[in-house]
DNA sequence: ATAAAAAACTAATATCCGTTAGTTTTACAG
DNA sequence: CTGTAAAACTAACGGATATTAGTTTTTTAT
């Protein structure tokens, strides 16, 4: 029957893919063992799959996870009544929250996406062109409303998806920046070189 | 005795290096299998190792063949006699060209070295903190001669290196951008913030 | 041409991993 | 309590992997 395991209010499922993005952040999906995640976990090895399909399925729903969540505040960012300087910058912002804290799943979604499995795999790449896009059209708008420079739009996409992954570079210095001055620095580095 | 293997100027050693790094930067160093390197390389997989030592020690070689060119890179231009500005544009001309011409090498450099094996681990790890920490005195001094903003060299560097590692990110997309171009693009907005 | 060394091949081993089978324990519903 | 389903455990399997051993072929030096 429908149970709600833990103490906290997720399921034992949550957790095993919560520990599963962690190991997998640290070791690699490959190099990651059912049985390491176990111990993190606190199971033997085969109880994981009273629980889980398999362990392709674990890297499936992080990388869909943050896919989806991506996907998601675009689309709502694009029905905004807003100016597009200000979608863009929300769009900064919210990769930077993401970045900053969901660190494990996000690092796993842009680095170990290449072990899904088909036909997952072709889906999850076919998403992320799609929001490649959709971020590069909005900016495309944004010059042709004069909002923005008339810079290449493709080069100002992959600069701050660039920048911004490079937030897990930073990871190690992070004690000697604040977050907010952090976020802030940044957006305002992204943009200035944007706005017309 | 010593001999000069293939038709080319090299042994075929660096030919295993050399597929080596193409196929760990597609498969990812544990997903990547001794004996498809074999098949790249046209032979059975345990005729490697009348060439290597181990899966490892490829390996090593890639990381450590990449870190040592950009600290000796390093290392030539603290010796020059230019500004600061122009040495840091050097070393960034040097990053860029790197990525796109030994672009596995680099790629697997930047991804895989978690994998390397202990004590070669620790020492990769020194020498790249060794890097940044060199690369920021550099800053530090443009800072204090006034050739550069009183900008947070740690923000700096950081930002340099994760934009040049973004180049991984649109070998898709160079159909669209000349190379130099790029270089030319990337150097300019990458110093346009931090020059007084 | 011949001897020696280098490098290829076949066969096999030990290890590890994801996963399944089967069983026992735990926990909740009545 | 009691019955039932969820979830834990032990044991084990099948497959893949890096690597070794031993042998044969190819190349090189004289």
């Amino acid at each position: 029957m429908g149970k709600i395991k833990p103490g906290k209010n997720t399921t034992k499922k949550d957790l095993i893919i919560e520990k599963a993005a962690a190991l997998f952040r640290i070791r690699g999906f490959n190099a990651a063992s059912m049985r390491e995640l176990a111990e993190m976990v606190g199971v033997e090895a085969p109880s994981l799959y009273n629980h889980i399909g398999s362990k392709s399925e674990l890297l499936q729903a992080i990388c869909f996870k943050i896919a989806n969540e991506f996907t998601s505040h675009l689309e709502r960012v694009e029905n905004t009544k807003s100016g597009n300087v200000i979608k863009i910058e929300n769009i900064i912002r919210f990769h930077i929250c993401m970045m900053l804290d969901e660190f494990d799943e996000v690092f796993v979604a842009n680095h170990e996406w290449k072990h899904l499995k088909e036909p997952y795999l072709s889906t999850f790449l076919n998403q992320r062109r799609s929001y490649e896009k959709r971020f590069v059209a909005l900016i495309e708008t944004g010059i042709k409303t004069k909002e923005l420079k008339n810079i290449n739009p493709y080069v100002a996409v992959l600069t701050i998806l660039s920048a911004v992954r490079g937030l897990e570079f930073w990871q190690r210095h992070k004690k000697n920046l604040g977050s907010q001055v952090l976020q802030d620095d940044m957006v305002t580095h992204l943009l200035k070189g944007m706005i017309k």
